[in-house]
DNA sequence: ATATGATACGTTATAATATTACATTAATAA
DNA sequence: TTATTAATGTAATATTATAACGTATCATAT
């Protein structure tokens, strides 16, 4: 299993994560010959503000005023496409969102776990659950291509918060 | 395991399918209280259609059609939203679509075979599934609420359609 | 039966998300 | 250089979803 949950649910130093995300997305542009371009580069970086997914409007919005200059949907959606391609980003299907990817070097599927109180993602893969779903689907002769699976709740931070503090 | 994977890739007497549906649907209601007006029931009839997914505007045309009067998107979403509230359909997040559910009575959480050739949506309702997401939530302190899990590939038919044929 | 409040619906406008088409520029290859 | 491909600029439009507000219908109590 890898994930990135204590990461994501902890105060730690995201300056690392962003340093080795970006790492990450040089190499494997250099492996696959992909082009890491000026604009493709600060939708990555602005996924990894935080451990929070960005729609491509909030993209927009922040890139445009980081460039000082009007940013068009298009110009998002082409980035966009481009880090899901390299599979450095994930759409969360029910956010209409994008969030970074915090292993993008694993061959994984994945598995989000979305607070609904805080927003943030965290990104599960875990062998059991894939071979299950494998196993469900072999039984059903369905061929499986690919997965979304998205899991909604409140995350430590969050369900901590709102525990009853009358035992203290 | 609760599954319509057979009736869905198969060749059924979808009258059935349909008549089954909408007794649980006015049991359902009659149970909550809950009013299954005119346009309810054409909107879950109109999902029953098949077992494919229909997105809002596509009820949108069809019920218009039906009625033969316009009708607008919110009168769709209503509909679809109490439909939803009772279980009697679900959102495909991944197609902007809803999907009739084949077993509206049963508590529980969802899994979509989802064939990107033909289209059509296969609902699997998984204990040991849904156990082993609950046990990942729990080492992960996450307070796990509700789920969306979409798999994408070929159903049975469009698989077999596909096959290399010159083995025969 | 009639008044009351709650629910459902009609209608219009608009927000939010995503794609298309085509012109222009920049990078790479021949 | 020139040809070719890839990336971006720009404008328009398509698709999905919600908001706001008035009207009609239904349930219930008087
Ligand atoms: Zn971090
Ligand atoms: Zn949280
Ligand atoms: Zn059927
Ligand atoms: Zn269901």
């Amino acid at each position: 299993m890898l994930t990135n949950s204590r990461l994501v649910h902890q105060f730690h130093d995201h300056d690392r994560c962003i340093n080795a995300a970006l790492a990450s997305a040089y190499s494997l542009c250099a492996e696959k010959n992909a082009r890491m371009t000026a604009i493709r580069e600060s939708v990555l970086r602005l996924l990894w503000q935080s451990h929070q997914p960005l729609g491509a409007y909030q993209l927009q919005d922040q890139l445009s005023r980081l460039l000082n200059k009007p940013v068009a949907p298009a110009t998002i959606y082409r980035a966009v496409d481009f880090l899901l391609g390299l599979g450095l980003i994930h759409r969360i299907a029910s956010l209409n969102a994008f969030i970074s990817c915090p292993f993008p070097n694993s061959e994984h599927s994945n598995l989000f776990m979305i607070c609904t109180d805080c927003g943030s993602v965290a990104e599960v893969a875990h062998n059991t659950v894939n071979g299950l779903l494998q196993t469900i689907c072999d039984k059903a002769n369905f061929t499986l291509q690919s997965q979304s699976l998205e899991l909604f709740g409140q995350c430590p931070q969050c369900s901590s918060d709102g525990e009853d503090s009358s035992h203290g």
